[in-house]
DNA sequence: TTGTACGCGTTATCAA
DNA sequence: TTGATAACGCGTACAA
């Protein structure tokens, strides 16, 4: 019966199944075609009653819209692309577990495309998703280079950066972004309450957007706390656990130890913590620790961990509330602008009593 | 200059750039729109003078192929939907990394779909991927259910179910899944190893489709190694960290309490853990634990978790190669047939010495 | 209220 | 080697 099935798949449907039009139900209905489409769409131009019978008759025939002949026509897709580094990195799941569910919400599907840092397929991906007239692009990666976003404007679409504030983007591009810099404060500060003096701040790839930012509200804490900053006391890290536990050994080999650790991420501080552990510290005491992000695993870690939460699946409910009212402007609303959100404190056992 | 952004975003491309088609590019070369559709696909009916002169006009004018104009006629979109529960679960997250990764590589980008496990979400998902007209469908969601299963096969094209196998599929549904039996007997059988018989199990949702088999390889291992089955070992869990700290406190309130515990699934292993921890327990002293999944952080939880691994890269892999088997079959190749993967009992410190 | 005719951007089948 | 012309499935202005 499927026999046919190793000669590839038929070019619409199977050939044991061929797929129904608007036309064939016209030609069951005894109507035209764009009556059929009329009554689909539920224009008023048609009678209630045809309308009724043309919708059953689709109902039976099991006739499903052509959602590319109908973008063609109309010129849109109702599809966003979301690019992100790579799905397997925690934060990013969440964030895009956001945009999916609330994109779905509103009608919009979308198109996953990871790029692994990798520029070509970065460059592959911006492509695919001008071919494929997604009606926008929602980025969720860590760093953006300026020719990239470059590209990605060249599609004609909106873009809306997450945590990859850009100063130089062009007229249709926004992000919507944390404050690193209070993120940063606020960590710190929780530190020195608990009475550190001597604070690390692990770091993230440099070329990370939001590494300045948080290192900079490390630096403030520090200063308002009167605390005078030593270089020695910032350690390179990647974003990565592998970098937490490098940067944990680069720490224990100072001379004067810090008595607690403000990392990039959550990853980072997990790490550190590990390799601590390993190395027979505890934490918190013999080492207090805070991290970014809240990822769900900070909680679940060993001490659970004292972190900055970043409202994750709100965020990328906002990037495509955003890139909404971007392609569908309310006629009184004011035009989206960048956003930044602000993180919370959320103080675990890691960071000590 | 961009002022007519706030009345919308234009059919094609914004007033200000205008999209560019082949009969644009057509009109400035002197041809046909033919012509420059066979230059553009590499066809030997041209000129290979005209065809350079035309791909640079290509160039320069910024041209797109229009994807969907292409697959109205082709009747292929190079497309596959991926429906998942959650994004955010990290074994899910790499499976979909795998496929999202080597579709990329093929030529295929993704539609993600999350369905939350509820139904109208799943039933949504599939009539949007219908109408999208994706050329299959990959499905990693841990219960299919069988009216499910049908509407997906109602679509008329090619599905993969991961860690799902279904004996009452369509014929152009093919599975791959892991041996939960054999990965349930391997961490037991490690258990029993490490000299432990009282040995509990914690289960997983009762209408996931790996729960049954990880259950029959712990009862097949505590048989052959001569140990009575005790119906109170097994307890409840939900695959989630909160079904594991639950479960701890069932084991804690036996009278006879188990001195280790095979977990559904990595997230209830680590709920387990900590709530052991947190109830003076040491692990792996007081009681060894084994997972079952290998997700990035079983091998950064304190302790360690040994575990079973699946190839979860490439399991995604996998599917989107049998997936384009289906869709392309190689002329002498034999067709797909479901696949079973063996996964590795990853020894680390949970489970003792 | 309905039907006709055309266009969306491609590929493909004919003639030339 | 190239150019008309007809599809693909749909929406819609226009005419009836």
């Amino acid at each position: 019966m499927a026999m046919g099935w190793r000669e590839g798949c038929a070019p619409k449907g199977t050939k044991d199944m061929p797929r129904v039009s608007i036309k064939d139900i016209a030609r069951q209905a005894g109507v035209s075609h764009s009556t059929v489409s009329r009554a689909l769409s539920d224009s008023p131009l048609v009678s209630a009653q045809t309308k009724t019978r043309i919708r059953l008759l689709a109902g039976d025939l099991g006739y499903s819209p052509d959602a590319q002949a109908r973008s063609l026509v109309i010129g849109r897709t109702w599809t966003i692309g979301v690019v992100v580094t790579t799905i397997a990195d925690p934060f990013i799941a969440e964030v895009v577990q956001g945009i999916e569910s609330t994109a779905h919400d509103k009608g919009y599907s979308v198109i996953l495309t990871s790029s692994n840092s990798e520029p070509e397929r970065e460059l592959a991906a911006v492509a695919m998703l001008r071919s494929k007239r997604v009606d926008g692009v929602i980025v969720t990666s860590s760093r953006v280079g300026a020719i990239y976003l470059e590209h990605l404007e060249g599609i004609g679409v909106p873009v809306v950066l997450i945590n990859n504030h850009r100063e130089d983007s062009g007229p249709y591009t926004f992000s919507i972004s944390v404050d690193n810099r209070h993120g940063g404060w606020l960590a710190t500060q929780h530190l020195i309450e608990r009475g550190h003096r001597r604070i690390a701040y692990v770091a993230g790839r440099e070329d990370h957007s939001s590494e300045a930012g948080r290192r900079e509200g490390y630096c403030q804490a520090l200063a308002e706390a009167g605390i005078a900053f030593d270089p020695a006391l910032v350690v390179r890290g990647n974003g990565r656990s592998d970098g937490g536990e490098e940067a944990l050994l680069a720490l224990l080999a100072l001379q004067e130890r810090p008595t607690a650790a403000f990392c990039y991420n959550d990853m980072t501080a997990i790490g550190l913590v590990l390799a601590a552990q390993r190395n027979g510290l505890r934490v918190p005491e013999s080492i207090a620790v805070a991290g970014f992000d809240d990822i769900a695993f900070a909680s679940l870690s060993n001490p659970p961990l004292t972190t900055i939460s970043q409202p994750k699946r709100d965020m990328g409910k906002h990037a495509v509330e955003m890139m909404l009212e971007l392609l569908n402007p309310t006629p009184g609303s004011t035009p989206p602008s960048n956003v930044v959100v602000q993180g919370q404190l959320v103080v675990r056992e890691s960071s000590g009593r």
